[in-house]
Formats: C-alpha cells, sequence, structure tokens
RNA sequence: GGUCCAUUCGUCUAGUGGUUAGGACGUCAGGUUUUCAUCCUGGUAACAGGGGUUCGAUUCCCCUAUGGACUACCA
C-alpha cells in the first residue's frame, strides 16, 4: 500500500475548537502510527466567514500539543498551495469536466427564487430538495433548451454548478468506524459545488484537493457523514479511487443535551478551546488556564478512543504507538472538566520540585513577591502534592507571604475557648526566649513544652495554626513556622491574640 | 418533518451467546494527618424499553423511545 496521507483541514472562521482539536489529534495519531504524513490545509473558499487571526490560532494550538505538520501553508510541501483560497484557478476546470461527462449542469435559479420554494414546501410540511424529482421545473441547462442557457452565460449571468444526483440509486459505502451504510440517492440533492462568486463549496473543493494531494484516508467529524454519498459519487464521477473514511463521534457538553459549544465554556466555567483568544468576543483556553499540554491531549486522546488495556496515561509517543481507529468509539462523548484536573494533577506530580518552582516564581512575579529560588522550592515541595494547577499552589500558600488579615469565624468558635488564648500567649513567651526556632528539633521541644504544662495538643497547635494562616488548612505547621521566621511567627501571635480577644468580648 | 448515526455505572469506557458485567473520574465511608488537602483502603452505582432468535441473551435481529448530526451559493 502506498504511504498513508492524511489532512486536517479547518476553517479559519474563529477559535479552533477541542472538538477540532481532537479530529487534528486523531489525525496525527493515525499518520505517524502508520509513519504516515500529517497535512494541514485551510479551507478559506467562504471569504464571507473568513476571520482575521483564526489562521494562526490554528497552528498555534497544534503547535502547542504537539501535534506537528508535514505538509502545510508555512511548511510547503509537494502540493503546493495549502490554502483553498490560492488554489482557486484548480477547481473550476473539474467542476466543467463533471459537466463535460454529464455528472454536474449548471443553474440559474436565485438564492431568493430557492428560499421562496423551501419555505413555501415548508408550509405544506414537505421538504424541498433541488434533485431529480424537481430540477425539470426550475431553471438549470438540464430544463432550458441549449441555446437559452447557453446565452445566459455569454450574457454572464450569475450561475452555479450543481451535482446531478441520480434520480433512485442505493449508495453503498463503508466508514472505518461506522461500518457499512446504505442511503438512496431520492433523499439526496443536487449539491452545488461551484458558487457564483468563482469559489467551490466545501464538496468540490476537498475531493478535488484529497486527490490531489494524494490523501489516503479522511478522518473528519461525523456532521459530514450524511454527505458521504455524494462525496463517494463524485469520486465515481471523476474516476477517481476514493480514500477511507472515517468519521469521529461529536464531543457533547457535560450537562444537559447537545453538542459541546462555546457557550458552554462560559456558563459552566471550563475552556472549550486550546488557546486563549483575543479577538472580539474572547475565549478561555486550556494553556492560559494553567493545563499542561501533556495532560490536555491524553484527556483529549480518551475521549472518545481507547487502547483496549486500563492504561490511562500516554505521553504522545505511547499514544501513537497505541492508537488505532478500530477502537475509536461510535457515540458522542461528554466532556468531563472533573477528569480533564484529575489529568493535569497526575501530570504536575511528575514535573521536578525545579521546574514547578520556575513556573510558580513567574506567578510570583506577576503578583509583585520577588523571592529566593531555594527558598521558593521548598515551599513548592511542601505544597506540591495538594495542587493540580501552578496557580493553585498560590492559594495554598498566600499566607506564607502575608500575614492574614482575617481569622476563620468558625475555627475561633471551635478551637479558640476561654484560656486558650492565655496559653497562646505563654507559648509566644516561650518561643521569643527559643533559640532555636527554626530548627529541626523545634517541633519535639514544643511538644515537650506542651506536655510540661498538660495541655492539650491539638488545643495549643490548632490555635496557632489559626494566627499564623488565619485557618485551619496549610502544610505541617512547623514548616510554615521554619519557612516564616521567627520574628513574623511572633508578629502573628501577638495581632492574632490582640484581634481575636476583641473578638471574643 | 425527512435522511443518516448512536444508546453499558452520574461521566469516560472495557467486555462476552453462559462473567460476581472490569477499570478510571466523581461521590460516600474508614485509615493516615495537631488542620486542610494529598495519599491508602473499602463501598455505591450501569447493560434505555418491548418483542423475537436461542437451552440461554447485555451480546444477534426487529420495533419503540431517547439523543445527535445533516437537511445553505457554511464548512
Amino acid at each position: 500500500m502506498s504511504q498513508v496521507r492524511v489532512r486536517f483541514a479547518p476553517s479559519p472562521t474563529g477559535p479552533l475548537h477541542i472538538g477540532g482539536v481532537r479530529t487534528a489529534l486523531y489525525n496525527y495519531l493515525f499518520a505517524k502510527k502508520n509513519n504516515g504524513v500529517f497535512i494541514l490545509r485551510i479551507e478559506d473558499t467562504d471569504q464571507s466567514r473568513f476571520v482575521e487571526g483564526a489562521e494562526d490560532y490554528i497552528i498555534e494550538s497544534l503547535n502547542w500539543c504537539g501535534i506537528k505538520i508535514d505538509e502545510g501553508i508555512r511548511e510547503g510541501g509537494k502540493h503546493e498551495p495549502y490554502r483553498q483560497s490560492a488554489r482557486k484557478l484548480i477547481y473550476k476546470k473539474y467542476a466543467e469536466m463533471l459537466i463535460d461527462r454529464g455528472h454536474a449542469y449548471y443553474a440559474f435559479d436565485t438564492p431568493e427564487e430557492l428560499e421562496e420554494l423551501r419555505s413555501a414546501a415548508e408550509k405544506e410540511g414537505r421538504t424541498f430538495i433541488y434533485n431529480a424529482g424537481t430540477r425539470e421545473g426550475l431553471r438549470n441547462s438540464l430544463s432550458l433548451p441549449d441555446v437559452e442557457w447557453n446565452a445566459m452565460l455569454d450574457r454572464g449571468d450569475p450561475y452555479v454548478i450543481r451535482y446531478k444526483m441520480p434520480s433512485d440509486d442505493e449508495i453503498h459505502f463503508d466508514d472505518l468506524i461506522r461500518g457499512h451504510i446504505v442511503v438512496n440517492t431520492r433523499t439526496l440533492d443536487d449539491k452545488v459545488l461551484f458558487k457564483s462568486d468563482g469559489m467551490p463549496t466545501y464538496h468540490l473543493a476537498h475531493i478535488v484537493d484529497d486527490h490531489l494531494m494524494e490523501i489516503t484516508h479522511v478522518i473528519r467529524g461525523e456532521e459530514w457523514l450524511p454527505s458521504l454519498p455524494l462525496h463517494i459519487l463524485m469520486y465515481r464521477s471523476f474516476g477517481w479511487e476514493a480514500p477511507l473514511f472515517a468519521h469521529l463521534p461529536l464531543l457533547l457538553k457535560p450537562d444537559g443535551k447537545g453538542k459541546l459549544s462555546k457557550r458552554d465554556g462560559d456558563r459552566i466555567g471550563f475552556p472549550v478551546f486550546p488557546l486563549y483568544w483575543p479577538y472580539g468576543e474572547t475565549a478561555k483556553g486550556y494553556r492560559e488556564e494553567g493545563y499542561y499540554p501533556e495532560a490536555f491531549v491524553n484527556m483529549l486522546a480518551l475521549l472518545g478512543w481507547n487502547p483496549g488495556t486500563e492504561q490511562e496515561i500516554f505521553t504522545m509517543d505511547e499514544l501513537i504507538e497505541s492508537f488505532t481507529l478500530e477502537r475509536v468509539g461510535k457515540s458522542g462523548s461528554r466532556f468531563d472538566p472533573e477528569k480533564a484536573k484529575w489529568f493535569n494533577h497526575y501530570y504536575l506530580q511528575k514535573r521536578s520540585n525545579n521546574q514547578l518552582t520556575l513556573e510558580f516564581r513567574d506567578l510570583l512575579r506577576s503578583k509583585g513577591y520577588h523571592h529566593d529560588i531555594v527558598q521558593l522550592e521548598k515551599l513548592v515541595a511542601m505544597v506540591k502534592e495538594r495542587v493540580s494547577f501552578v496557580k493553585e499552589i498560590w492559594d495554598q500558600t498566600d499566607f506564607f507571604f502575608k500575614a492574614p488579615e482575617t481569622y476563620d469565624g468558625d475555627a475561633i468558635r471551635k478551637r479558640i475557648k476561654d484560656d486558650t488564648l492565655n496559653k497562646l500567649e505563654e507559648l509566644g513567651t516561650y518561643l521569643e526566649s527559643s533559640e532555636d526556632i527554626l530548627a529541626d528539633s523545634f517541633e519535639r521541644h514544643v511538644k515537650d513544652w506542651i506536655e510540661e504544662r498538660e495541655y492539650k495538643t491539638g488545643d495549643i497547635l490548632n490555635a496557632l495554626r489559626l494566627v499564623i494562616v488565619g485557618s485551619l488548612r496549610g502544610p505541617h505547621l512547623f514548616d510554615i513556622i521554619a519557612w516564616i521566621g521567627k520574628e513574623e511567627t511572633l508578629k502573628r501571635i501577638k495581632r492574632g491574640i490582640a484581634v481575636i480577644g476583641d473578638l471574643k468580648k
């Protein structure tokens, strides 16, 4: 068999949705698994929907995910150009080839006329279909006398080229994921292949390009399944060998019904896009929310595909090794933000403390804190295992950098009894005179101190935590004290006693 | 409405003509912890419904229901 060649062919109409990223990923995995080529083709035949910045966004997204493009608009390749608008001149002759062979025809009906027919049909509860059943009564080169439509063409009347769908044929075809499918052409329409603005539609352009670019496997979203019979028929009309097709199930929203949309991200609070989209109506991205690309890719790969084993953690290389189209599911997957978070937690734990500290330091700088890297690494080591994102390190350590401004009311009620503050004051005095407050042995000394007085460990230490942290949370108390130092510790104890004392009155 | 596609724990899914229907996330409980979290252990929870075929169906077939996609001179 010839070399596997697949393409990812998005339209630059806005930010790339995670469903699109998954399609790109599956194409990439399939290509690499089979020592094949991954091509990025930009399908910008609808100029009215073109969005500035979308093309760069698509490329940057793939790049962030670690999906490498073999042939594309920037990489070039043996089938340049890879942008359909730049291939404009190619398509017309193929449309005409189809007309010559009797598989397509010119149509002169205006959009308004067709719209009228559609709404009229709808009122009667029918669906208007432009095909063998209706085309004789419409204005086209099949129904009009030759002299007439030739004159219209010569005159420069606007026209489209439509595919001549057979009137009553059963089309049999196979999908790598869905299996065998049969459709009768009676229910299909004469799709426009070439628009009056001189541009091809998707149907024509992608088939011509896939053929010219020697694409062997078309892996795309399920939304294309209904038009697959048309595409199969077109390959036959051209006399070309069709590639193999695989239609991927859709990504569904986490709650409720329907497919995932941009709105869901805003509503439920998780990104629907890989990267931040800065234009117009902005949108959140996984990258900016703190996800690692390894986690994002791992999560996405398992949404609709599984290896058939119980392995869940995959590097890109492992995905390539394990991926097969046979193991892609048939039904839509509901996206689960919790699982995505879990993946990130896993990959964050795998990072070295040093690397994580560097990442945390950048975040800290943006908040105006500048600390020694060695000092920060101690902090990172303390809280690493409890966070899923770098930004959560801050949530877990803010009290290291600044004394608490308020104290948790529930904790005060529960942990500060009548004589607790007095004991805390006693402890403060002890700490003040103590030389070894930052030493490893300090913890034992404090516990001995508590024991000698026959106080309860829990009472004292929880109260101490409360005045140092502001609430009952955080890493090991003695680690916190060692990090912030003796002076700061005493300050916080004094202030805590004063403020909580006032509250208690 | 029409055409096509789909349907296993709440979610992602494995699976077989005879299984205690497996795993992961979540959730719940217990343990660890001076706190919170992490972590560990354990539990909860599913074959959409109805007909067939069969000695036996979650598995094969049909119907229904539900969900989804498409139904543009958009992709």
